[in-house]
DNA sequence: GCCGTTTTCGGCCCGACTGTTTTCAGTCG
């Protein structure tokens, strides 16, 4: 799939021409096409044969010959065009905050500087001083972005930054002039990783507010703290910021601050359209406010459906929230169990009893206990004979329990050559099978998404745990073709997951969003190997949300019954369609 | 370069902040 090359080509394209000063509006147009492009579910190469490229909001003629020539030929003439002169890494200075494409063009014609070293020695030899429209304060900002650029260059994932939001926000709700308080930005639509973390407050007082929050247990450095706004840093070495609303401001600024920047400009495009005008303080007719307060009165307004946070990306749910369409999002609340988890027979530190003592508590029926298989030596992977006895003090445990189940299940490896590591007897005996790959990540995109492929056709196979390997910021997953992945889950009823851990969160939003629209179940799972892990069902939860699922798609919102149910059909289906078994 | 319930031309989101210059350009979210 070319979606992604295409998608950064135009990305490069527009910030080239950003550096060269070209028409707004065209770069514009060029970034919109680079996002929908990186957003689609679907194969570019597959809309390109059946010529319905400009059925694509924000692709038009041009952009769609520019696809074409890309896919025949593996070139794009606009971008050899465009990026005669320039250096990528003149571009990329522009990453550097504060420093825009006008002044990176003025450095780079005045001075000569190509990347980031050449600006470092230009700062050092003070040659920035005295150039058109650069001061003293600027150059300050300058050695300040940059530093702010080596720290900021990673993001964190969802998974750091959620627990430290719950925890500012426990503490400001203690606040007596506080009245409204919400996360917003990135965390707030659960995007995967997180850049900031930004919070919103309202009440009438806000320089106390600041106050308390700069004064916060866990802050380390206080970078600002005026009348509206602070931003500190916290031990976790995060950013965090807060802002002070009006109470009757809020809904609007939280509408605002919660982005994406995209979603928002698609909104205000509406609303101008329709002779509105909307800001961080309300939404506006002409000069009167007609609403502000809460957000749903926005949406409203412009004559949609409320947005639930998670899918305000720009991907379509503008169009659905005016049609009515909108999916009806899974829930926290709709979850009934969690299916991929380890305890102590494996690499996991809790018991049995610990962990379907926990998962009670969690308001559970059923909780899979899937350790590892035997191959996993490093994970303390489990003997035949080994996971026999577990299944016998599993089924010894039951007998405790009322209105609880611990499921029998694991989580096979996935060998290199496609074959599972326990043999099928032994998988018949258990209620949930997991499979996953472990190791040979490097075998090659064909190869590895055939050994994928050939598991999912094991007749008991039911979950196919983080499918592409990721590891956020440390490792890319495992190069595979998740078109054949989904396809082969369709045809055989196995479902894929989305596992919850905070470094993993695989599935993506995207492939998630294909999965659910091919047909495929979801089970979303935490991975869990202590009972303190077990919380991340809600960031699974957020990654479901933001790729449209609902609770029909997701096979832990079952009843034990019908979820034994899911498992067995497989087994069953396979059985008529192979007389000799 | 895209788009159309002011449709084939002319507009394209909005406001705050900062710094530099003296009325506004650049950058950011």
């Amino acid at each position: 799939m070319k979606n992604h090359e295409i998608a950064s080509l135009f990305e490069r394209i527009a910030d080239i021409m950003e550096l060269k000063g070209e028409n707004t509006f065209r770069i514009n147009s060029y970034r919109k096409a680079a996002r929908v492009i990186g957003d689609l579910t679907e194969d570019i190469e597959e809309i390109a044969k059946t010529q319905k490229l400009t059925d694509i909001p924000g692709i038009g003629k041009g952009t769609a010959e520019k696809i074409i020539e890309y896919i025949n030929t593996g070139k794009m003439s606009k971008y050899e065009e465009v990026k005669k002169g320039v250096s990528e890494e003149t571009v990329g200075l522009m990453q550097i905050p504060g420093l825009g494409p006008k002044t990176v063009s003025l450095l780079s014609r005045e001075l000569g500087i190509v990347g980031l070293r050449d600006l470092e020695n230009a700062l050092q030899a003070g040659k920035l001083k005295g150039l058109f429209g650069i001061g003293e304060k600027k150059i300050e900002n300058i050695a300040k972005g940059i530093e702010l650029f080596k720290i900021s260059q990673q993001r964190i994932s969802i998974g750091l930054a959620y627990p430290i939001v719950k925890r500012i926000i426990a503490e400001l709700q203690r606040n007596p002039h506080m009245k409204d308080i919400q996360a917003a930005g990135s965390l707030r639509r659960m995007r995967e990783t997180v850049g900031d973390i930004d919070i919103l407050v309202s009440g009438a007082k806000g320089a106390e507010i600041v106050k308390a929050f700069a004064n916060m247990r866990g802050v380390t450095q206080v970078l600002a703290a005026g009348d509206t706004r602070g931003s500190v840093r916290v031990e976790e070495g995060v950013q965090v910021d807060v802002r002070v609303v009006c109470e009757d401001d809020f809904g609007s600024a939280l509408q605002y601050f919660t982005g994406s920047k995209e979603h928002n400009i698609h909104l205000r495009e509406i609303a101008k359209k329709k002779g509105f005008k909307i800001n961080e303080y309300g939404i506006f007719k002409g000069d009167k406010k007609v609403g502000g307060r809460f957000e749903q009165e926005i949406y409203r307004i412009l004559g949609m459906d409320w947005i639930p946070p998670e899918l305000r990306e720009n991907r379509g749910e503008i169009e659905a929230a005016q049609k009515g369409t909108l999916p009806n999002l899974i829930k926290l609340s709709d979850i009934k169990g969690d299916l991929h988890n380890h305890s102590n027979w494996s690499d996991g530190t809790p018991t049995l009893e610990e962990m379907a003592v926990h998962a009670m508590k969690m308001g559970y029926q059923c909780l899979a206990v899937s350790d590892h298989s035997r191959s996993l030596h490093v994970a303390n992977g489990l003997k035949e004979e080994e996971l026999l006895e577990e299944i016998e003090e599993i089924d010894r445990l039951n007998k405790k329990f009322n209105g609880f189940t611990l499921l029998k299940a694991s989580e096979v490896d996935i060998k290199a050559d496609g074959t599972l590591d326990y043999p099928d007897k032994l998988l018949e005996k258990l209620d949930v099978v997991v499979a996953s790959i472990h190791s040979g990540f490097k075998q090659g995109r064909e190869k590895i998404t055939e050994r994928m492929v050939a598991a999912i056709h094991n007749h008991y196979v039911n979950i196919i745990a983080h499918p592409t390997g990721r590891l956020i910021s440390k490792r890319e997953g495992y190069e595979i073709d998740m078109d054949k992945v989904i396809g082969a889950c369709s045809e055989t009823g196995t479902a894929l997951e989305i596992n919850c851990y905070y470094d993993r969160l695989d599935l993506n939003d995207i492939n998630c969003r294909k999965a659910k629209e091919s047909g495929v179940m979801i089970a979303i799972s935490t991975d869990a190997h202590h009972v303190d892990q077990m919380w991340m069902m809600e960031l699974g939860v957020g990654i479901a949300r933001r790729g449209w699922v609902e609770k029909k798609n997701v096979i832990n919102t079952l009843f034990i019954d019908k979820l034994k149910a899911f498992c067995l059909k497989k087994r069953g289906r396979n059985k008529r369609s192979d007389p000799e078994i």
